[in-house]
DNA sequence: GTGGGCCGTCCCGCCGCGGGAGGGTCAAGC
DNA sequence: GCTTGACCCTCCCGCGGCGGGACGGCCCAC
């Protein structure tokens, strides 16, 4: 029977951190001395000691690291390591396009903005719509996509999206996204929808959406210096996208804020 | 002139960030009303917040975000935010060897430890000594095994290292290299010492440091299964390492823990 | 002038770890 | 037996960056 500091001596984990483990459930000690208190640990624990240790390292939360030890199959033990992996590649590729991004922001090129101010007319489409998390918008985009496309066969125009500031703002907002079509079909969460008239500051988005909000903030940007607010909903539409090329340079996003003159006063 | 909550719709950061990235002193308004407190921003901050934006996702601490854009010289900027890549990519370093080292923990080979008991006598070496924290150990052991190298050209053995368990539970302990030699000679932090004798417990482990601890928690359970008591620094002798050979998966190094019998009673 | 949306400040919680206070326990040496 | 010092216990706080929520003042269109 080892105590906690000899314990922590065989594992490399502190005293502190052994007993924070102890009271998350992640390690047990073999005794504890219902008097006093004292941990007692057993020689044979050391290898799990050292699983939490490596699962730490690779900052796994300690209740996901409690869910993978606690797993009495070593299959289930494997997919839930896996998952982690996996969260890690694409927290990755999160970090590689943020840094391309910084790149481009850092030596930016000429900016060859060209916006257009456009009146929009009321336009009927078929549409999916709902309240999405933001880190859950992509996956929620790519099914009411597909659901439309089954919908829509012979759409007059390229797909589009409106999505919500709340988005931004608080993580969370109204989305639709929609196909123009001449008999707008309902099926499944598929309905007929009109999108309203409004004047619009349109620009083009060329590339992938890694730093789509770069356009963004220029056309914001353009917006305020043309005595113009930001109202409503901005829409996106894919006039290239990924169902068109793999390539995401070739990719061209539409960007289109909802505008009203400031009354000069 | 832009209120924090059009702003906030300009670059996709949320109002209370905003506020937060005020009070940091990294994105000041570039009017505040000193009655009300209302925060103004000018579109011309649009791209310094996107900046910021970018640093955020590659997780840039908030002071170290204030330093790249205080700097107004481009080329400090870019030196300190390759800093900062640089740690990414030694983080991504630390995460690969995480999971090599997971994955031999979870289908371990048949455990072939070879674990001797050998009393050492008391032996005089040349030594570098310092107190140390754990994360920088690696670039202290470095420098100290250069000089002490320059200092003694004709070492009559390995060298070697002791560390102090604080160094493990604490993070910071005593840590001492070494070599043997036969005159041991003083120059600079180089000087004389001796190895006081002990019995230790002696195992050698086969490949790179990366997962060295496991066979510290396999010598560890067999100190234990053999009802002796750790005590004293940890030594370790390498027999094989970086200085010989390039190739991790060669390297031997030799693990011993001073050891005494507990008094059965 | 009034309502509702916007803005302000302040405090709390999250996560995993360490620091430190304040007090009880164990074991070696007398 | 007693003292001493190392060891162990619990409890609270701070870190960093963000969000949630309370509470109150401000702005503007009706």
């Amino acid at each position: 029977m080892l105590s906690i500091g000899e314990f922590s001596r065989l594992t490399h984990l502190s005293v502190r951190t052994l007993r924070r483990y102890h009271d998350a459930g992640l390690l047990e000690p073999e005794d504890v001395d219902p008097v006093t208190g004292y941990r007692y640990y057993g020689g044979e624990q050391i290898p799990t000691a050292q699983v939490i240790h490596r699962l730490r390292e690779l900052d796994v939360p300690l209740p996901d690291v409690r869910r993978i030890l606690d797993s009495p199959d070593p299959g289930t033990r494997a997919a839930l390591v896996a998952d982690h992996l996996q969260r890690l590649e694409s927290e990755l590729d999160r970090t590689r396009t943020a840094v391309a991004s910084l790149r481009r922001l850092l030596h930016p090129e000429p900016a060859t903005l060209d916006v257009e101010l456009r009146a929009v007319p009321a336009t009927p489409v078929a549409a999916v719509e709902d309240d999405v998390d933001l880190d859950s918008v992509l996956t929620w985009y790519a099914g009411a996509m597909a659901e439309l496309d089954a919908a829509v066969p012979d759409p007059t125009g390229p797909p589009g999206g409106l999505y919500d500031n709340a988005l931004f703002e608080a993580g969370r907002g109204h989305v639709l996204v929609y196909r123009a079509t001449d008999q707008p079909p309902r099926s499944g969460r598929v309905h007929a929808a009109t999108l309203p008239a409004v004047e619009l500051a349109v620009t083009t988005h060329v590339g992938g959406h890694d730093d789509i909000d770069v356009t963004y903030g220029e056309l914001g940007a353009w917006v305020v210096a043309n005595a113009l607010v930001v109202s409503g909903p901005v829409r996106e539409t894919y006039l290239v996208g990924p169902r068109d090329t793999a390539d995401p340079a070739a990719w061209r996003t539409e960007i289109g804020w909802p505008v009203f003159r400031v009354a000069p006063h």
